[in-house]
RNA sequence: GGCGGUGUAGCUCAGUUGGUUAGAGCACACGGUUCAUACCCGUGGCGUCACUGGUUCGAAUCCAGUCACCGCUACCA
């Protein structure tokens, strides 16, 4: 049974580029929301695409020799294949330049037209003359008579219009709209410091938006100019309206149901275009915006060498290959915190793929699997009656009773460090009660002389061995949305079903669900330690 | 230039409305254990809390100033 929809977004990524750690870096974090809220009961919508339009993409591809659309047919699969390597479980990928989009946006804009937000006007610059360019005020430098001058060449500058006429949208309608709206809406904008940031951006003010452009063709038609196409901010930002069905006559009330989204996950150089132009389009249409825009922060490799050669980063690929899928989300979404920028290294990588991958998760599981073979000969094993206190009442058990609710929060407000951090310390805290325990020294006592005394050792030992693959259970579903393919081995090999057909993590996660009889399978270790000396980014 | 933010152990960062010996993880040193991927468990040192001057019985925490770094300051995205 669904709790209901849970949609978001991460952003239509402009085509001119393949993916680089930054984009994946966005789309990992929205597939661990969509892994975990599935698990978690919810419908979830995912959407994410290709920004396709514009000037520039045109003459990229006019430089191959290739139309437009050829072009961005041909980098359709450089999205794909890195999302499909990075186990992203998206639910729609919106192309604009695929008709459902520009029904979208023609639906859209006719809509606004017609309710007299949209006029017709030319832009108006400070252009150089010398440098044939527009500039913005903020760029301009004053010479000592206090005049604007160009940046590049120190002439001055005249405010003039470039001549283009352009369809306008009357942003500046909604100055004070929006401020009403982030005061009635305090976790619109996240994290608080881009908050900040926007507020006062719309205090200073805002000017009309044009939203056309008539020198070039690539893009979608306004239907009532069709001299003009829409803007690419015009366009992709409607795109997550078409990844939920939005004047789809084939996914009936699809929309409806699921607007307004739960979040717009996107880097912190575009919030501005989400947090204002995007909610003003939304309040001139009659739509609610989105819940929250989280602008989340920047990768930052800190003059580290990331590169094969120099100076370029390492590719998705590249990660993927030295580290594997699961130990690069687990990384990524753990020891960057969402929405601070984050400094990466790979040093600090093998770091924490050695310590909590591989020692602490990895080598838990090998040594408990080890000893279950040992013991029970690889079977989860049955505890006897007067051992089952122990099961009832232990130290980890404790901890996965208040796992979920700590989890959860967490993970709806997408604190994906606090998620994991709780998760390990259960991880921590089971190589803590092997220890403590001592299952080698029951064992030993299980094979002693005295018969009632060998009984109780070994009802023990059943308990401990229980408690411990039960944690390893629930751990390899908390960890299921960051390392899906290693948690989906470890319920294997516990032959459990697959962790991504749960949908109710919280009453699939109490204790005790571990059927006694199972097979366990010891298998190779889920982390083989890294040497950071060895990497090899090379290929 | 304007507005905002940051500056705390070797590294990455927490530090609530000012209050007893400033915290975590990693790294480092030492000890224990042996089921395990030289793993796990325990113990320990480490800091003029950027600088200067104030307010206060008392400040990393408030105020002023200085220095350093960063972000935003609209139509390439």
């Amino acid at each position: 049974m669904s709790k209901g929809t849970y949609s978001f977004t991460t952003p239509i990524y402009y085509v001119n580029a393949a993916p680089h750690l930054g984009t994946a870096y966005t789309t990992i974090a929205a597939d661990t929301v969509a892994r975990y809220q599935r698990m978690n009961g919810y419908d979830v919508a995912f959407v994410t695409g290709m920004d396709e339009h514009g000037q520039k993409v045109a003459d990229t591809a006019a430089s191959h020799g290739m139309t437009p659309q050829e072009w961005c047919d041909s980098m359709e699969p450089a999205f794909r294949d890195t999302w499909d390597l990075l186990n992203i479980t998206y639910t729609d990928f919106v192309r604009t330049s695929s008709d459902r989009q520009t029904r979208t946006v023609q639906k859209f804009w006719t809509d606004l037209y017609d309710k007299g937000y949209l006029y017709k006007g030319s832009y108006e610059g400070w252009y150089c003359v010398h440098e044939e360019t527009f500039y913005a005020e903020s760029d301009l430098e004053k010479n000592e008579d206090g005049e604007f001058v160009c940046p590049d060449c120190k002439r001055p500058v005249q405010l003039m219009a470039s001549g283009e006429e352009n369809w306008f949208f009357k942003l500046s309608d909604f100055q004070q709209p929006l401020l009403d709206f982030y005061e009635a809406h305090p976790d619109f904008i996240r994290p608080e410091s881009r908050r900040n940031e926007i507020v006062t951006f719309v205090e200073g003010g805002l000017k009309d938006l044009s939203i056309s452009r008539s020198t070039f063709d690539w893009g979608v038609p306004l239907p009532f100019d069709e001299g003009h196409v829409a803007y690419v901010w015009a366009d992709a930002l409607l795109a997550y309206f078409t990844g939920i069905g939005y004047a789809d006559p084939e996914r009936g009330d699809e929309f409806d149901n699921r607007w307004p989204m739960q979040y717009h996950f996107v880097g912190k150089d575009i919030t501005r275009f989400h947090c204002v132009i995007w909610p003003a389009m939304l309040l001139a249409a009659g739509y609610e915006p989105a819940h929250t825009v989280f602008g989340h922060g920047f990768l930052l490799t800190k003059g580290e060498k990331m590169s094969k050669s120099k100076g370029n980063a390492l590719s998705p690929q590249d990660m993927v290959r030295v580290f594997g899928v699961d130990a690069y989300r687990y990384y990524f979404m753990s020891d960057v915190q969402f929405g601070h920028d984050g400094s990466i290294s790979m040093e600090r990588m093998v770091q924490v793929y050695n310590n909590e991958l591989a020692n602490t998760w990895g080598n838990l599981v090998n040594r408990v699997f080890n000893m279950t073979k040992k013991y029970f000969g690889g079977k989860v094993p049955e505890v006897p009656a007067d051992a089952q206190a122990l099961v009832d009442g232990n130290p980890l058990k404790e901890i996965v009773d208040d796992l979920y609710g700590q989890f959860d929060a967490c993970m709806s407000e997408v604190d994906f460090t606090g998620a994991v951090s709780a998760v390990q310390k259960l991880a921590q805290a089971a190589n803590l009660y092997v220890d403590e325990m001592a299952p080698w020294g029951l064992a030993k006592a299980a094979k002693g002389e005295d018969a009632a005394a060998a009984a109780e050792a070994q009802g023990k030992l059943a308990a401990v061995m229980y408690n411990l693959l039960e944690a390893i259970r629930v751990i390899a579903l908390y960890l299921s949305p960051l390392a899906p393919n290693t948690s989906a081995e470890v319920w294997r090999r516990l032959q459990l079903g697959a962790p991504v057909d749960v949908s109710d993590i919280e009453s699939m996660t109490t204790w005790g669900q571990l059927p006694a009889g199972n097979d366990v399978e010891v298998g190779d270790p889920l982390f083989p330690r890294l040497d950071v000396e060895e990497l090899n980014f090379d290929e």
